[in-house]
DNA sequence: GGCTGATTGATATATGTCAATCTTCTGATT
DNA sequence: AATCAGAAGATTGACATATATCAATCAGCC
């Protein structure tokens, strides 16, 4: 989720906002050209300034506060998500009321997937975490720079087979493991996917936490004190330290 | 699985056989071009017949025998496959030498994912189950097809973006159902998905059907008996059929 | 006839459910 | 700003149950 990125051409000042581009680019905070960046594809790598202006032209840009939908599951869409600041969970309402939460997202994340080329519904649900800066593209702006730029249809190609490969990866995970294990790599993934420093404060609650760990919460809270007094992690209401990396790696692989 | 398609264009002789163009589209057997119909997303229709033979030119025609490897999990592979003829399993080899069926593979359905334009490997096996006739055909050869024609790569989405939604699914029928709505979803899955035909013959053991419920053979098996003796179900061996389908359907809504 | 796979049964266990208590946060009131 | 009340979330415990495991028998098939 956090990665540097080299804008290629010389220094120009924003179309889209009142600062010089290097500000932009150092804060990545506001100029909407940052969002097509995501830590692992990079899709905006392969566009050049011609084409990012095409793409973020006429997007909206909206705010939403803690615990509105973004993207509703079954409704459809034609949207391209692109987080500028704050934390959503993507999740699918699924059986009986229960809910999956499939991953986070935060800043310069990018959200495909569902509908966007299908003319279907979204299969899933967006909502925001905490107060989260958004911006809305068109998909169709997406497919009309394919045919000038075949290195961003690879791109999005990559972005979609990665999505696939994770949610394999969820799925083996969710299904085979022991709930230690699927604890286990659920705070391995806030720790080295989302929030990225050691103690971390987690804007969710337990719930979420065991729908990401496909448990119940009182499930997820007894996983936690063993892991507690076993000093594997320590934890004081919504901060959470990993002490032993290697630990909750060991229990993760074992299931 | 099964979808007509309409091939435009004139009548010609098969560059790739030597049969007649209308033979090859009524046996859909032989002629490669074939290859590209998958049920759901065809994407063989956004192609004209130079991009097909540019696709197909150097392609690879394989035969496996039941129980032979095609794609193995972990090693890196360029191809597309797509399946000529006979059935195969595409599964992912988890945690404790246990596996998960993904999915079943029959003639031209068309398997991307994993790899193919990430430079990693794998992330799930494809075996045959019965002999299996298929082509595989380079990767490097989609994307260059990529700024010639858009639609083609708004098809190449559409069918990662129904593979995705697919899978999400079976995260949430795998994880939220309890085992009889897991084997109604399975054998809903085998008659209309894959034989499409109702007392339907399956070359698949208990195990491989377990795989693909989620369960061990043995609570396949008994789950399998309920259904019998409550009437929704015959079973001979590996021949199934299917006596009430809203029956199952109830069930698998009802998880 | 022996091997592989299918079925059935007895038992063990991981995990969910339900209920009670405890903690933390929030927001109104003074 | 301090206090308090109420609500929402977190934790703990006792119990129920879905599902796996293990072992034995049965059936089909080169």
């Amino acid at each position: 989720m956090a990665d540097d990125i080299h804008l290629k051409g010389v220094d120009f000042n924003c179309l889209h906002c009142e600062k010089q581009h290097n500000d932009c680019e150092k804060t990545l905070d506001c100029c909407c050209k940052n969002c097509f960046n995501d830590g692992s594809t990079n899709l905006l790598k392969s566009l050049d300034y011609k084409e990012l202006d095409f793409l973020v032209d006429g997007k909206q840009q909206i705010i939403y506060k803690p615990g509105e939908t973004i993207i509703k599951q079954n409704t459809s869409s034609t949207y391209v998500v692109c987080i500028r600041k704050g934390l959503a969970k993507v999740y699918v309402e699924g059986v009986k009321g229960k809910s999956l939460v499939v991953r986070l997202i935060g800043q310069h994340d990018f959200v495909t997937g569902g509908d966007l080329f299908n003319g279907n519904v979204q299969k899933f649900t967006i909502s925001a975490v905490t107060e989260v800066h958004c911006c809305l593209i068109s998909a169709s702006k997406l497919s009309q720079l394919f045919s000038e730029n075949n290195r961003f249809a690879v791109e999005l190609l990559r972005h979609h087979t990665k999505q696939n490969n994770d949610l394999l990866n969820k799925l083996v995970v969710l299904t085979q493991k022991y709930m230690p294990g699927r604890v286990a790599d659920t705070l391995l993934y806030l720790k080295n996917h989302v929030f990225c420093v050691n103690p971390f404060s987690v804007p969710l609650t337990r719930q979420d936490l065991a729908d990401m760990s496909n448990m119940t919460k009182e499930s997820l809270v007894r996983i936690l004190q063993q892991f507690k007094s076993s000093g594997l992690i320590k934890t004081q209401g919504s901060t959470f330290e990993i002490l032993d990396e290697n630990g909750l790696q060991e229990i993760s692989r074992n299931g």
